[in-house]
DNA sequence: CATGAATGAGACTTCATTCAT
DNA sequence: CATGAATGAAGTCTCATTCAT
């Protein structure tokens, strides 16, 4: 799963990376993606070099701080598919999916204006969740609780479409908790 | 209300701002917001300078590219209003938008990435868009064809998100079709 | 005295001319020469274009701001003069140069950045004073009350320079007065 | 003192920083102060990013430059002033400072025009020439060669001015020494 | 392996001057 | 003759990336 990469990464070295992608995170959530790198750099206590050996490009630090968000999300979602009844996990992974997600469209935009491609170089590490989405789909249209005509495309899909939605009504968590409702209503059959 | 502005434009320049619109429309329609200002003013066949002069800012072109293209939106939908039955109205007018907003997301943030209060600088634009939204609002959740509990900013939210899902289902008009259902489902009552 | 040049300038364009002249010498002096031409024309209520057709480069307008100012001062300068005892009209001629020169030295800079010979271009509107200075001079060593070893040269470039020291005390006029002592002082023999 | 200011600077660092500071002093005082920074980044064999490491904008390369005649004016007038008698030091220590002020007056202008507040930011280095004068100046006084009224602010306009005026005898060196005569002149008592 | 100085392409913007209206 | 839109060279400064220390 956390197969090892390359070499084995020396103490201070992974502390230095683990360091690199707090700091980034934090501060592209915070104050978005033109950040420049020097002062990723220095907030994490490091020179740009140490930064720039770690991450090749920027664009190489963006999608690790998107893989690493990503994974959470694969966690959280992996404990609730193992609690309970199909159509009560699929759902609260929805969420979860959805709660996890703000900003996230920043990235993938940034990364796309970079020329990256962004399914080809996140594949590897979504793969646990597209799994897991898969399975909860699954699970929820055997129990009857989705519409049986909708595949995993259109649910990714419409976890970012949510994302973004939500986004709008940050302050608002009525609104939020009634945009949940119109789209669970709308999942399921009829 | 959508009054004259300034003085009526000599012919060329008149004719430079419209050109300068459609190539910045096109270009940050199709190769992103970070295309350089020189790069437009060229392919528009005006110096930089005269770009300058009318759009004193980069920010100022990417706000004025939006404002035209909600103009467009809100043309579209009055003819739409002015049309058939209120539910009908109502979910053409948000196939509409949402069918037209590709790519906005993009330019929203970038103006806000640039510090410019997107809500203030085109709120005047958005008005009229704003006021159809709600009457239709009004007329469907009238003829109980929406859920009654949602106001404007649930429903532009949802424009929003909605226009998020369908860009990632951009080459899959069927997958498209399937999101429009669940999510008009998702707006009736129950 | 003001012999004419070229053709009679017709009565709206005179205005015009004299208008431009007035809004740079005061912009000129107050904010510096760094304001652009167009700021110039506009506060004097003409385009740009009207101010280039009268003064074919800034550095023109510059030049004829100086010419004009070198003119008040040489007329206040000719009143002095056929006043009283020559060592009284010197000193006092001195001192109504130095007076006036306020801010010269910034024009005479920027003509010099400009690559222009201001000896030269300001060399005919100059002869007035120069003749002037000329004659005060020599009155004034015939009377004995200057050193018979200072020329013309000397005493244009004390009139700078006093210019310059003056500027350096614009808040303190007794400090002035005490500068014109020093110098007075040192202009007499011995 | 002359503390030590911020980290050591590496070698090559502090070697670039001088040539910097060479080639701009060089190239300010015979070309003025309108040349590019690409120039004289250019002509000291570093990158123009490297000149703005060093002097964050322009205002502070000319200050940096300022200084640094400052400082070589004041190590100079500290010799002089060690040496001999206090009317001799005095009027040596004028000389001096004048004969190094050429050109400084563009510098002084150029700061300005661009909004620095050229006596606080040169307040410093100054400082050290100030007090020297100041001492000069009651020696020279005590000692009765010089006007008891006069105080350190005309000392220093008068050294502005003396260095004004000599810029205009550039190429008369008689003339020059003649001015100096009547300044001297008008600097003793009586 | 870390550091941070150096690089230099390129971004945005200004402004003297020209010329169509 | 006046106007002001257009021009485009040039200027200052930023920042991802490299490399000497």
């Amino acid at each position: 799963m956390s197969g090892s990469r390359e070499r084995p990464l020396r103490a201070d070295a992974a502390r230095n990376r683990a360091k690199l992608l707090d700091v980034a995170t934090e501060v592209f959530t915070t104050r978005g993606v033109d950040v420049p790198t020097e002062e990723i750099a220095r907030a994490a206590g490091v020179g740009v070099g140490t930064l720039f050996r770690h991450f090749p490009t920027k664009e190489a630090l963006l999608a690790a701080v998107m893989v690493r968000r990503l994974e959470a999300i694969a966690a959280g979602a992996a404990d609730l598919a193992a609690g309970a009844e199909p159509a009560e996990a699929f759902f609260d992974c929805f969420r979860l999916v959805v709660d996890r997600s703000e900003g996230k469209n920043e990235f993938t935009q940034a990364l796309a204006a970079a020329g990256v491609d962004v399914h080809a170089s996140l594949q590897e590490p979504t793969t646990a969740i597209r799994a897991q989405l898969t399975d909860l789909l699954a699970g929820a249209q055997r129990a009857g609780a989705v519409r049986a005509d909708l595949g995993l495309p259109e649910l990714l899909a419409l976890l970012v479409g949510t994302g973004a939605t939500m986004e709008q009504l940050r302050d608002d968590p009525a609104a939020r908790e009634r945009i949940y409702e119109v789209v669970f209503d709308g999942l399921r059959p009829h």
